[in-house]
DNA sequence: CGTTAGCACTCAACGAGACAGAGTGCTAAC
DNA sequence: GTTAGCACTCTGTCTCGTTGAGTGCTAACG
């Protein structure tokens, strides 16, 4: 199953030639600008072999040929070279991250447009997993007689908040009471534990306030654990356009539909989290829509833990080592940038 | 510059006929479907006519007419029917709207899409402008040593929350009496009107945490008052391949392109805020990119007072009444969603 | 035996020309 | 004022030939 050694340059240069132009590659064309010491005829014979083993296909006949799915998986194991970024560019990440960054949301959305903007791709970034962080802090700050916000500090600092219905006749110094007694039983557990069972030992409370704590309860697991895909933040889009392989209005469509559906995003992202990097090329996709699609992610970690997943999609036509190296490059910078958010 | 009936009979129909089909419009067309009375050769002057008055235009010779800006115009002003939705979709909406819906930005979300599904339009909503509402209390809740949570809680509910670094040598209770103390000078004023000069009286504390409050109001002020086009959520943008005329990969590009530029388009909502219903067509909007599509605005009020703008944007061909109906349905229900959120 | 030159063949893309269909403007008659 | 008739115009579509890129095959070469 080795390709000799030849046939792997072949590829490489088809593979790499239709990466940067979108058009079939011909015989002529491999022979003059990557192999200059053969023929074409020679090249011919290679890649009918090629094609033969499922590296290359033929549009159609007397066309160029493009590569297979197998083929750029083959490519991304074997022949990837990661590139990194420029001196230059480095820098303009890092100025981009350390300005100008107060809001978790607002640090997502820029990461976003940063990973679009220096791949030409559309990005795809999952805010830190609630899941796996622990809670440090909780806080009911009362809106008006019937409702009240909760505040919930993890030690991630990423704060959501919930609006809660409280029962009546309780005062703001109860709530402060409340909020203290709580602080104290969950902070450190995971917010995945939060459960009505952490209360015991509060009997007099509780039983006063049964109903108020189980709704409490529900409203925070509710809000936080649930597969929030508000947390998944996407932009570029309209960079599809860019690509000639999405000049018929009917592919463009149904990508930026596929796009629209940001559950499955989420989930696949979400899957992802584990991973270092992960690639996944045309049909290895699970989801039909992203068929001719190649996604790659990559994961963030805050002091050590993954938290959460950067990506970009695009053709299977990708500059894999290119988006290798981007999501790298800006995966660590905002793992660094949400620690400093974190003191242990 | 009155129209005779006839010829504004005619013009209805042309447009009607125009918005449902999206193709030139004939005078046989007209005979036979809207006015059997008359020949098509008796149309054919009447149109000849309204083509001169800048009525209709041909997009080329032998072809039918279609209206021009200033038809629609006519149209909007003096022919809309605005089209009340029937019974069910009536209790299909509320039934949407006062279901699951805790959370503001998941109620102004739910609100865009339930815009573009009855419309089929692309649709805009404008979260409730802060500005418009009044402070209520203040909370400042510790993240960290460093860090503390800005919780501003208005008389419209609508939270937002701000990070800021507090000076060293803060404990939580200093935290509780400034929370308490700014939560007492600032109830009852707009946010607009947070400055430091409502902080006299205070000396003592003022000077020895003098660069803490000023951070603190700056905080406040940026995050609330700068033009948040966060604060603007847009659904159904892939509505836009629905009709014939985008189905061009340039002119379907160019449209989601300046769907992409945010901030234009929340300053177009936020301007219309204090308008009932506003409807410009084409040209007449101020924005270039905008000059073959309309926008249709409508306000919603929380008790009694504007506080931010749903529409939606599509091509010029629009059917305005439909829109018109939707708008002030939604409108209505948002109004009395969010003022459940207030008691006073 | 691998490599190369030559050649016939295939297919998409492009442009020209023909044609049908829709719609108009004009004129003359009702 | 309204209508029928007719010549005219323009678009969209279809067909057909041409061009050019690229292939596969065969035979010759080192």
């Amino acid at each position: 199953m080795e390709l000799p050694n030849r046939k792997m340059d072949i590829l490489k240069a088809v593979i790499e030639d239709y990466i940067a132009t979108a058009v079939p590659v011909g015989s002529r064309t491999i022979a003059r600008r990557y192999m200059s010491g053969l023929s074409a005829a020679t090249i011919r014979n290679e890649m009918a072999d090629l094609e033969e083993m499922g590296y290359l296909i033929q549009p159609h006949t007397s066309a160029g040929r493009i590569p297979t799915d197998k083929a750029y998986r083959l490519y991304v194991d074997r022949l990837l070279e990661i590139k990194p970024l420029g001196e230059e560019q480095n820098n303009a990440v890092r100025e981009h991250f350390f300005r100008h960054m107060d809001e978790m949301e607002q640090v997502i959305r820029k990461t976003a447009q940063i990973i679009s903007d220096l791949t030409q791709y559309t990005s795809l970034v999952l805010a830190p997993q609630m899941r796996r962080t622990t809670l440090r802090r909780i806080q009911l700050v009362p809106i008006n007689r019937e409702m009240a916000l909760v505040v919930i500090v993890t030690d991630a600092t990423v704060v959501k908040d919930v609006v809660i219905r409280i029962p009546e006749g309780m005062d703001n110094d109860r709530l402060d009471t409340i909020s203290r007694m709580m602080t104290v039983r969950f902070a450190g557990h995971s917010i995945a534990d939060v459960d009505i069972s952490l209360m015991e030992g509060l009997e007099r409370d509780i039983q006063q306030y049964r109903r108020f704590f189980t709704d409490l309860m529900n409203a925070m697991g509710d809000s936080i654990l649930q597969p929030d895909w508000q947390d998944l933040v996407m932009e570029g889009a309209i960079n599809i356009f860019n690509f000639p392989e999405y000049q018929d209005i009917k592919r463009a469509r149904s990508f930026l539909t596929m796009l629209e559906t940001r559950e499955k995003l989420y989930q696949m992202l979400a899957r992802r989290t584990k991973l270092e990097t992960a690639i996944t090329i045309g049909d290895e996709n699970e989801d039909s829509d992203l068929k001719d699609c190649s996604v790659v992610t990559a994961t963030y970690r805050v002091t050590g833990r993954p938290m959460g997943s950067i990506g970009v999609i695009g053709p299977t036509r990708m500059e894999y080592g290119h988006v290798v190296g981007v999501l790298d490059l800006i995966g660590r910078n905002l793992g660094e940038l949400i620690s400093l958010y974190i003191d242990e």
